[in-house]
Parts: C-alpha cells; structure tokens; sequence
DNA sequence: TTCGTCATGTAATGGGTTACATGATTAC
DNA sequence: GTAATCATGTAACCCATTACATGACGAA
C-alpha cells in the first residue's frame, strides 16, 4: 500500500521523505495517511530493494535533505503492483489507491481491475443480504442496531457498485472511440457531461503509457 | 477491536473458541471477520486479564474444548470499550461494532456516541471538499479518477451522516417518550414504522442495562 | 526567544494475517 | 475410506502506529 503510494508520487517528481508526506496527505490524504515512522523505514527497504535512488544534498549532518528518484526497476514494479500480482486481501481499502493511478494503466487493464472490483462488491452484497435474512429470520424481534447497520452497508455497497459502473462504461466508451480513430490526438473523448479526459498533471503521454518491457 | 466483540458474544453466552469464531462471522461477518490465529492467542491474553475464565470440557488431550465465559471484571471493561475510553483513531473501522452492540448502552450515552461519529464524519467532509476544490484548483485539467473518487467519497460521506441523523433523531424520540410515561414496560417505543424496538435476542432487560458498578 | 514547521530518524507496540501442525468426528 | 468440518494451537511475518529524540531555520 504504502509502496505503491511511495512510487506512484515518485514517478511524478524526485523528492525527500517530508515533501513526499506532505504530497500524500494532500493528494491522497481524504482517504488514508501515513506518518513518518512508517514512511522513513519504507523508503529505506525501497531503496535496498533497488526500486527508488537516493541523492543526499547537504554536507553537514544537519541541514541534511534525502531526495527519492524511482529507478527503472521502480518503475516495472509500479506497474506490476498497480496491475495486480501480490494481490492478498484484494481490495475494500487498497482499491482507491490504485484508482488515484489509474491513468498508469491501458484502459483495457483498467476496465478488468474495475470489473474485479466489481465481482468482489457483488459478493459482499450477497452476504451481505444473506446475513441480513438470516438475522431476520431468527427472531421475530432482531437487534435493531444491528439491522440498521446491514442495510446501511448493503446500501453503500450497491452504490459503490452503481459508481463502478459509470466508471466502467465511461471507460468502454473511451475504447470504443479510440478504436474508431485510432490516432492519439486530444479531444477525442467527445464533449459529454461526466466524461473521463485521462489527462494527467505533469505526467507522460496521456493514450499510450504502461508496460516497460 | 476483536476484544470488544469477543466481549459482546460472551456475554449473550459462553462459548469455545470455534463456536465464537462463528457467531462472530455469522453476526458481525458482513464488515468484519477474523482468523483463528488471531482469534485464540487474545482468548488467552484475556483469560489472564480475568476478564473471561475458561473451563476446559474433555479429559483427554483430544475431544478438548475449551468453553469461556465473560466474569464481572469483563462486564466492566466490555462497557468501558463500548463507550469510549481508550478510543484511538476513533472510528472508521471500529464504529459498525460499536452499533451492533448499541444495546447494552443507555440511550443518552447512545446519542453522544452517535454525535460525536457525526462530527467525525463532517470534519472528514469538509477535508474531502478543501481536497476536491484544491485538485480542481491546482490544474485545469485534474486527474479524472482521482476526482471521481474524490466526489464518490464526498458522497459516501454525506449518507453517512444523513443515516447518523436518522438514528439520532429516533433515538431522541425514544428517550422523549421514555420520559413521559417513565414505567419501562415494553411497546413504549410507538406503532411507526423504522422506530428502535431496542430488544436484544436472548439479553437482558430491554431498557434498563448498563452501568454495573 | 519562542513557536511553528522543516527534516530525519529509532524503538516499542499493536493488531492483526498466513501458513503450518495436529487430531477427532461426522457425512457421504 | 475419504472428505469436510470440528477444535486448538504456534511461528513467522506484515504493515502500520505512537512516542520519543534530535536539530536547523524562519517568523512573531
């Protein structure tokens, strides 16, 4: 998770451990946060492991100042990790995270990931209603905190499903159309409402990234 | 987290280890479950705590199990862990399993636990909306998942709290009506539709628990 | 001069997970 | 007889947290 947070903002811009916090909680941080004493650590193995480069600037102790660059090999693994691979307890909570770097991704990855996702909601859904029945079932009078908290749940669930699909589509639409002129140019999307530009900030080219090797 | 719900399915009944594992799929399953290997080494730690006691059933080293029961200490302490205390990155995660055990707790305690997850949710709402204008801000041309995502949430949010106000409002009702006819017999809750009939399965008394010592 | 924020780190702890190991009982 | 489920546990690991420690720099 971290990870993953660490070298998709890297892939952006070098910078040292503090920018790098401060850009998570800025641009990751309505949904998840990091501190220091997990982020210093992380950056270290992540340097060991080959994936990011360390240039230090300052000579004395103090003034000191670490500056992260993701290497090629960071790169390749971004990608691997963004894609799926090591993927344990697929989702609830690592699923946004990889949506904030979704533009990294082919849009034919993207629909698959999103489909995933998708399948995995559906299964929630459906236990969900099935512990729903079964605790009405059991008793004529069921906690009622409880019952209201399944539904609730169950609520949010199905519209986190309805979200995927607009997602879904809007990114079909982006397939189907690319299909039709297969030049990269801009403004290709249509003018719609809701549409998904899949431009990036500062970031390479906005139709044909991904897959390194 | 898991002490708390070990706590609550305690004290409705002893049970081994096995069985509680079950209940607490079959019950609390649809936003939460947890491994054996978790689930016996905090029986343990518990057990030594004296806040459940255990009696072992089976002679013989197989055929073993190990029964537990909540001891008054455990009483204590469950209440303590419901309603505040040692509450750290209060909520998020932990607030559905609060409410499912939302019972055993007297209805003013109830309220100021329900405002103070609303105030949660609407400072991490006003985050969410600073974030969004500062993502549309910051270029004009946003990452669009990020800012679906964004909006997704703010969404997400915004029911939250709307179904926080719902059990808000019909605790109120409840504690309104308590007050004007103070004989706590049953059916005082009114005959309309979505109200709390706050009665547990095989628990106590309906409106008088809490508050051993 | 004091406070906030920049900047980096370590140590202890928390709260779980997966994988492994063992063995009895029940259902087919 | 064999597979599923009952029943308990251990060991290694994961991914984070909080609390602590250090120190420079700029602004009030």
């Amino acid at each position: 998770m971290l990870e993953l947070a660490i070298l998709g903002l890297l892939k952006e811009q070098p910078m040292h451990g503090y920018e790098l916090r401060k850009q998570l909680s800025q641009k990751l941080g309505f949904f998840w946060t990091v501190s220091f004493g997990s982020l210093y650590p992380t950056l270290k193995r992540l340097e060991q492991r080959g994936v990011v480069k360390m240039h230090a600037y300052g000579d004395k102790p103090s003034r000191k100042r670490q500056v992260y660059a993701i290497t090629e090999r960071g790169e390749r693994e971004f990608l691997e990790l963004l894609a799926e691979s090591a993927v344990t307890r697929w989702e609830e909570d690592k699923f946004p995270l990889r949506l904030a770097f979704f533009r990294y991704l082919k849009p034919e990855m993207r629909i698959r990931l999103l489909e995933r996702r998708k399948v995995y909601l559906e299964d929630k859904l459906d236990f969900g209603r099935a512990s729903l029945r079964r605790t009405l079932d059991r008793t004529n009078r069921a906690d009622s905190y409880t019952v209201s908290l399944m539904r609730h749940g169950l609520d949010t669930t199905e519209r986190d499903i309805a979200w995927l699909d607009e997602l879904i589509a809007t990114e079909r639409r982006l397939l189907a159309s690319a299909d039709e002129q297969p030049a990269p140019s801009a403004d290709a999307t249509g003018g719609g409402g809701p549409a998904l530009p899949d431009t990036p900030d500062d970031t390479p080219t906005p139709s044909e990234e991904l897959q390194s090797q």
